[in-house]
DNA sequence: TTATATGCGACAATTTTGGTCGTATATATT
DNA sequence: AATATATACGACCAAAATTGTCGCATATAA
């Protein structure tokens, strides 16, 4: 409970070897190998950055990634939800598929809770993780 | 991901129906029966409480369970610790074991977050939810 | 004695997460 | 043109975590 997923950790961890290398490109395989994560699963990760130009993609031989430079200055919350959906304590903070929603009495505490800790990740930017 | 157990909802729930009625003994039926959560699965949870000595039990006819005044000055974070097991946003947090530790790049950002947000979550009391 | 409560272990079902495989497509290099 | 190497993507499988069920033992009030 409570945590990233490993998804969410590849996707940063690729993200900062993207920066520290943002004048090269760098393909799946090496930064797969580079820190042991399984390729095809980085490969999506990367996959999905791009298709959230989040990142740059360059096909064929000597093809790979390079980051973007905006992508630095968003919200890593922000980020984190477009890769992986909302965040939220609990479920009745992103939907109300709920079997307690309507009988609950710890709604409005959690909620409380919720939005503070929302407002602490809001204050971190990429570039917190990835510089 | 990032979201509380069920179980921890329903410890909460519980409690803060305890806290409301803490001059009487409620029982697992009951409140099972209030909150729409399966019974077996609440009754665990209780029994946990009265393990970790958060909550008196009263066996037999008429028994149930009162809360203990004490742990409404308990911090939020140590009871959902000491209910699910020790919070943090990544495995490193906690243990070791991971196959990218060593390789990692992102641990120690990663970390200062996870302080961040546990200094926050410490600055909650389980009086916060219940009353 | 009976009804009703907690206590507890085993287990089953479901959901989420993490990982694999196959194939198509693009491109630099030779 | 052929080859090697890269991204793109869908289908699928495996593992793990979460959530819920069942059966039985024990305690106690009425």
């Amino acid at each position: 409970m409570f945590k990233l997923t490993r998804k969410s950790e590849y996707a940063l961890i690729a993200l900062r070897h993207l920066q520290i290398n943002h004048d090269t490109l760098s393909s799946s395989k090496e930064i797969s190998q580079i820190y042991m994560i399984p390729r095809e699963v980085l490969a999506k990760v990367l996959q999905k950055m791009v298709k959230l130009n989040y990142i740059d993609a360059h096909k064929g031989s000597n093809g790979g990634y390079k980051i973007k430079k905006s992508l630095n200055e968003m919200r890593l919350v922000e980020f984190i939800e477009k890769m992986e959906g909302p965040l939220g304590l609990v479920d009745c903070n992103i939907n109300e598929n709920c079997d307690q929603i309507q009988y609950c009495n710890i709604k409005m505490p959690i909620n409380k809770i919720n939005e503070n800790i929302k407002s602490i990740l809001n204050k971190i930017k990429v570039a917190d993780i990835t510089t």
